[in-house]
DNA sequence: CGCCCCTTTGATATTAATCAAGAACTGTGG
DNA sequence: CCACAGTTCTTGATTAATATCAAAGGGGCG
């Protein structure tokens, strides 16, 4: 009965199949509630764990519904994240069942280098993306090995470099290009 | 400005990928509202399209907005379909992401029966789900060739049987474990 | 009847998974 | 500082899953 804000580190949301095949359904950073969806739905039927060490606090439901009861604009914010959310979570189908594994590889890319840079957390054209090559596989459906062959080629190509989990965007463009990436998902405000 | 309601009919959101690759990201029955993204997102980055004939009613936004301020239980409503919607969607990411061909499409057939069994739209063992093949591959991911291999795979096991998209079911405990189904993700009320 | 759309089937090509092993890095304690 | 143990990354060889291409049946409808 309390909801978790993220305050620092990468989180995720995820399924398992079978018990066996693990799916990352979201990705979380700083400001993000990842489990928002309990305040209206009594039991959880997804999983939320932590891709680095993670900070976060907790808002209790009835606290939240006292909020946004007492304040509209923040109920009103609460449930545009809400369809944000929902929104993201139709591109990633999108992704893992259109694309082929460059074009998921660096469509996860650009969405997070995009995500961070608009929280303040990337640079101009470098950021860390601290999740291992076998999350990014289960972030987009692929084994840990195929993602290794993908961000090698994404290497190989020039439009990226990559020491250590930083990432240096060499060439925005014609990545996004690979990804078949428009932000118009995200919905992020116009640049303040 | 409006919102959609579904009378009768199926619907269903998409989005493009490359302008040639489709995804179908949910399936809409009488009584969704496929488009409420819409009341607090200005510009849709979806498509809704129907997959048969349908039947829709138009809610304006102000008028929604104001049903939802005078009624607290029907905003409770409206939030509570939102996050049940997310709960699909999560679900549609795992099928397409990490399950097979024969799993997936199992659990296309599970959710769109169990769905419509809710609705009071399906028979206790058959019903209709009037999507073409090539709909499904779009929803799954898949060609509509595998789509028709992996039907007829499902026909020969002996768990199904189609005639002109009515779908009967034969063997409801192991279509359901074909598909790994487990519908505690739909939010289903317990049996009223 | 004829046409169009959908389904079915076969042959082949492509994509990505799996298996296996070795290299590089991370952090740990001596 | 170094040896080490445990991950993570990388690479190769092989197999499995699914796409694509092509063409032939069916069914409904004007």
């Amino acid at each position: 009965s309390d909801c978790t804000v993220i305050v620092s580190g990468l989180a995720c949301r995820y399924k398992f199949v079978r018990e066996s095949r693990r799916q990352i359904l979201s990705l979380h950073f700083a400001g993000d509630i990842p489990d928002l969806d309990g305040l209206a739905l009594p039991k959880a039927d997804q999983g939320v764990c932590a891709l680095t060490p993670v900070t976060v606090a907790s808002i209790s439901h009835a606290h939240l519904r006292g909020l946004a009861a007492a304040h509209p604009t923040f109920a009103e914010a609460l449930t545009r994240q809400a369809m944000v959310d929902g929104s993201i979570l139709g591109e990633w189908i999108a992704n893992v069942g259109r694309r082929f594994a460059v074009e998921r590889v660096a469509h996860l890319i650009c969405e997070s280098f995009t995500r961070m840079r608009a929280l303040g957390l990337a640079d101009a054209d470098s950021f860390d993306l601290p999740m291992t090559q076998a999350d990014m596989g289960d972030a987009t459906g692929l084994s840990n090995v195929h993602v290794n062959r993908t961000m090698t080629a994404l290497k190989k190509s020039g439009v990226l470099a990559v020491t250590r989990r930083s990432h240096r965007i060499l060439d925005w463009a014609r990545l996004r290009d690979h990804a078949d990436f428009n932000p118009a998902y995200l919905h992020l405000l116009p640049a303040a």
